[in-house]
DNA sequence: GCCATACTCAAGTACATGCTTAAGCAAGAG
DNA sequence: CTCTTGCTTAAGCATGTACTTGAGTATGGC
């Protein structure tokens, strides 16, 4: 297996920017060369390669060279790493709420350790 | 009206942080003051306020002020908006590989050495 | 009132980021 | 062969980021 696992911080801060999104945007609709992806980018050559390079790094796309063309597709394996960490941090968060609601539900008993509970 | 949209550039980059990644993660589990969410951290609470600042901008976490104390709460919308934008890349690409396999199943006329396909 | 707590703000600094231009090189069309 | 295409690399530069220190303010316990 070839376990690579790229720091989360890679994969959202190569989201962080518009035209790295736009990029993975096209990707998603299948594979391109580096000079497709540049064409809807107000932008040298040079600074999509760029861009691309922080792609790479954070293992959101990869590519390959054959002939003097760069094709490059997405990896949606780190997509998946990132929307893991969003889905896991919005469940512990909603399960937080359901356990409130049962709570304020409750006729009340109290759960804070300070409180001495005067009842029964 | 209350219509905020914060751009998808400021969530996904302030989640590129992993002091501010931490932070959304104690706050999901609940609300904290800002000194809390600084115990963890080793860096100086004014460093943490900036941290605060971009996570504020960003729509993630919502604050208020009560005497003395700032408390910090998630706000999982933002959440919800990147972590939207990430599925539906990875379903457009998943819908690709689906139209690929159903082509690649079908019983192929382009061995034909007849074959003309004009792509321009 | 006095003091610790809990921030808040401004300024400074080192390093990262997002571009650019300019030059170069290999692949492929004519 | 020449010329164009498709990158590739290096250097430079303006701006942004992630901190720091040092100062200040308001709150609340004693």
């Amino acid at each position: 297996m070839l376990k690579q696992e790229v720091p989360l911080d890679r994969v959202f801060h190569a989201l962080g920017d518009p035209s790295r999104r736009l990029m993975v945007e096209r990707l998603s609709r299948g594979p391109a060369s580096v000079s497709e992806l540049a064409r809807p980018l107000a932008m040298t050559l040079a600074g999509v390669v760029q861009h691309l390079q922080v792609l790479e790094a954070s293992g959101l796309v990869r590519s390959e060279k054959v002939g003097r063309v760069r094709t490059c597709r997405i990896d949606p394996a780190a997509l998946t790493r990132a929307e893991q960490w969003i889905t896991e941090r919005r469940s512990t968060w909603e399960r937080r709420l359901d356990r409130l609601g049962d709570f304020l539900a409750e006729p009340s008993e109290t759960t804070d350790p300070n409180h001495s509970n005067s009842n029964s």
